[in-house]
DNA sequence: TTCATTGTTTTACATATATCATTAAAGTAT
DNA sequence: ATACTTTAATGATATATGTAAAACAATGAA
């Protein structure tokens, strides 16, 4: 459990009256294992904290779902092409365990944007964070191999970890189900 | 051949005075085959547009560089990360071929924030073509075999690709330069 | 032009993953 | 508890890529 208030307090720049204005605006969400957080042509009305829990993104798919993404505890996920354009969203997002949620809505971003000459500060912030995520993905794509992400993903949040079913960290990773379960032998 | 001033005919929300403002403050700039735009540790001052020629995008390493981006004529690049935060850049930008590009500068960018306010829109709609680029490329590596992501290189931009060496597409592609020789050979 | 360097292709072999099939285990619902 | 469904593990086989070495081609410098 990391509250938002914790993680704001780590970034120095943004000083109290700025969390005051922030912590005003924000709605607390919970969702059970399994709930569908935005579904694929829903247009993504949050940008939103883990205080606890998993979530998992991924493209629905008939035979075999695409997860491209998992967000863990202590950061901030969004369907943000979405969030940003305003436009329906190409994916779902869904809750791999139970989880609690901070979340601030696109009208209320606006306006804090709109309030004080700092507003903006905060939405770098996160795209910055989210653009830098991808950035590192690209790159473990890229350099890594399957096995090495997987011991990356597992020595970043091994006890995570174990919360997700195989066959999403093997799509994630980019491999089927059974070269996971062999890697997970191999490595044992 | 693509001129900034086509692009932005085509982004009908950007207007006239919009596009008076802007190019005003642009930059045209001029590199050579080979030639390095961006080195890092220098920090990114420009968002640049692509008028003519192909940009590399690469980690340097003493035995082989990692090519992880190409951009093409009609596309903005930029160190990104580096250019928002305005912090050393962690990766080189090389012209593939002699280039023409169209520059504004931080500052110049910051003034035109401040000027208007749809000053933000372009700043936005820039970030989120890179963020959209960079989400395409993950799916890419992801979802495609090698095979299949030169084949999709390829469609896009059959006679540019002409120009890049075979052992940076390879590494684009994130694989060897021999396998990437097999490939052309079994698909031609 | 020549020589040296760099880039590309090819061959041979090792290996990891994909695919297909089967069995075991875990999870869910009745 | 039982039956049903989904998920995970295992085995056999095929294939694409990695690695290493060598030949060949292209490029650039002197």
């Amino acid at each position: 459990m990391i509250t938002i208030k914790q993680f704001f307090a780590r970034i120095s720049p943004l000083k109290d009256e700025y969390w005051q204005l922030f912590s005003s605006k924000l709605e607390k969400r919970e969702f059970s294992k399994k709930q569908i957080i935005l579904q694929q042509g829903q247009t993504e009305n949050y940008l939103s904290f883990i205080e606890k829990g998993i979530v998992r993104h991924y493209f629905p798919k008939i035979e075999n779902d695409i997860t491209f993404d998992f967000t863990f505890e202590g950061a901030f996920f969004s369907a943000y092409k979405s969030f940003i354009t305003q436009s329906p969203a190409e994916y779902n997002i869904q809750a791999l365990t139970d989880i609690s949620i901070v979340s601030i809505s696109y009208q209320n971003l606006q306006k804090i944007y709109q309030t004080t000459p700092k507003g903006n500060m905060f939405g770098r912030f996160a795209a910055e964070g989210l653009y830098t995520k991808k950035f590192n993905r690209e790159l473990s794509l890229l350099t890594l191999s399957p096995e090495e992400r997987y011991l990356a993903l597992f020595n970043e949040h091994p006890k995570l970890l174990k919360q997700i079913p195989l066959k999403y960290i093997a799509s994630y990773i980019g491999i089927t189900p059974q070269a996971l379960s062999r890697i997970r032998k191999r490595i044992s």
